[in-house]
DNA sequence: TTGTATGCGTTATCAA
DNA sequence: TTGATAACGCATACAA
């Protein structure tokens, strides 16, 4: 009846390593390790014949025990599900994976209990540095990794005082967006965002309103929803039941913004014909909605590869970097297509 | 300028514990383990209050080098981008954390070259067991893992007879979706999917070939293609081109049936009106299309849990087990609005 | 250039 | 019920 194969052997250690080769287990280990001492060209030789043949790899429990290291990287973030999330991890596995690191997802899913077990559970699992790419709910969260590991946190919305910070300029990308739509004659601009634990500030909101005040709009037209689809859906519909409702609506999320399309589409709503929107992450399902969005992106990759480096140096004792976001446009806010606003993807 | 807080202290240790406490490391040992010796009442009340006035956690690279177990379970897959591969690991971490195991993800990205170096590393990692969530490109890679570690195979479309395998009935929730279009009063069906390694079956094609079959109608009207967004958008055009399009289109995948809806709007064409689709894994971005897609939904929990549980088990020696999947009723089938077939959402 | 020997923090055996 | 102690596999200080 068994279907799995052989016996389970026990793997080759450096003990086994050495003994095959006639050396001792320092020397197999100045080899795998390229010192801290020298070998001669010939004993090498002899340990990595001994290493190929007995399909040797070093034991990492071991090495973290010995080394104090796991190289094992924390993300604590809210939902791996959301797009905008996953794009982030993919980019952050790259950037870990490329410096020999793995990464340890922990979900919050926004709520602080769990928040501060899963951080524990990272903090437990003996990460070498922790990458934070939520917002904070349980106060204890900030201190509880403090004093044991490194730290990033990748947001400049919250206490980013607390922690060395790399991010999206969430400012200058709302200042994209909004002036985006007023250079296409736009006066009534809603704002559908989501909503902050309190004390942050939404930078998205403080680059909209500072564009719209600049042009002598006022920015009254905003519905703080839920971070999702749904949340999206909702904002809108009560965007669109207001007397004064807009021509154009900037989105806080990708999701949002699917959201937003839905229900424009539910009311008959051409979109950008009737109603503009531009949204905001630059996540893949925003170009195949329809009308494919105009979007604001992050820089996933570059943020991604400053804070493993940041993380992995250890030098956290660093300046803010905040980077620009990019505007990427589609048909949703009204220009003309431009015949590659489809049918391109990543993979 | 530090902005970084206190040193780092060495954390507290077995040791350590066992002085405060006036024991010798056995006794708080038994204390943590619950075993394998008895403590007495009060000597352990001591030891917990040492443990607690020290915050001492036990060391995680030690237990597991001891031990010979990390409690880390390898997930090998493609692409956690694509929101079908992100449903999976979201429900598979669930299973595993509620069973204390992390989750190591290792993408392959359909590179023969990454699958296999992704599972060495995953296996230096020294993982508990596997859990493959992809079609294997690299023929080692079958080799590789089986003496060391358990593995689970999520999907019953390739090579099953070589793991134990947990997954979707794929030709069951095929066969779903052909009646439901046949039962819309459709002839011409459609089926757009994704290419498959050699040798591999796609077991969709299967249940949609067989179902045509059994009412007397040809299943000709294939497209190969992607599994993307941009394929099925591809896919779609080409279907569209043929002589004699289909009046309703079969979508391998979510993502293949936005890209497909993409090339429907493009055209000009109504969904369902002038074609309906049915789509295949029932992610939330199938939820907020626009229409909203029908789509058949993959069983994520129990296929998650089951295979945890499996692997967890160590008795991998067990008989495959192929959960039914569930037809979700939207709009893109031409079933009438039941009114909440949107604006609801996971989160 | 190589070998010996110690310790990283746990667990669990064996004796007391 | 408890204590001493020997591994687990590796890295390195120190001696040769």
């Amino acid at each position: 009846m068994s279907r799995q194969g052989r016996v389970r052997r026990r793997p080759p250690t450096l003990q086994d390593v050495a003994r095959l080769a006639g050396v001792s287990t320092a020397v197999v280990s100045y080899v795998i390790n390229d010192g801290p001492r020298g070998v001669a060209p010939a004993t090498r030789e002899r340990v990595l014949d001994a290493i190929e043949t007995l399909g040797y790899r070093p034991n990492s429990s071991a090495r973290a025990l010995r080394r104090g290291a796991t190289h094992l990287i924390g993300v604590l973030l809210p939902d791996i599900v959301n797009p905008f999330h996953a794009e982030f991890v993919a980019a952050l596995d790259n950037a870990a994976a490329a410096r020999q690191y793995s990464i340890l997802l922990a979900t919050t899913h926004h709520d602080p209990e769990r928040e501060y077990s899963m951080l524990a559970n990272l903090l437990d699992r003996g990460i070498d540095g922790l990458l934070i790419l939520t917002y904070l709910y349980d106060r204890r969260s900030y201190t509880a990794a403090a004093d044991r590991v490194p730290r990033v946190m990748i947001d400049e919305s919250s206490m980013g005082r607390l922690s060395p910070l790399v991010g999206p300029d969430l400012r200058q990308g709302a200042e994209l967006a909004a002036s985006h739509l007023i250079g296409h004659g736009h006066t009534r601009i809603g704002f559908v965002t989501g909503a902050l634990p309190g004390g942050s500030v939404d930078f998205r909101r403080i680059g909209w309103e500072s564009v719209l005040g600049g042009h002598g709009l006022t920015a009254s037209l905003v519905e703080t929803t839920e971070w999702s689809r749904a949340g999206g859906y909702e904002g809108a519909r009560r965007l669109l039941d207001r007397a004064d409702p807009p021509t154009a609506i900037f989105a806080g999320s990708d999701l949002i913004a699917v959201g937003v399309l839905q229900a424009l589409h539910e009311r008959g709503l051409d979109c950008p014909g009737d109603i503009a929107v531009i949204s905001f992450d630059g996540t893949t399902e925003s170009q195949f909605s329809w009308p494919p969005l105009t979007t604001v992106r992050h820089p996933f990759e570059a943020i991604s590869t400053a804070a493993v480096d940041t993380l992995i140096s250890g030098d956290t004792d660093v300046e803010p970097r905040i980077l620009p976001m990019e505007l990427i446009v589609r048909q949703s806010c009204g220009c003309p297509p431009s015949g590659d606003g489809s049918a391109r993807e990543g993979t």
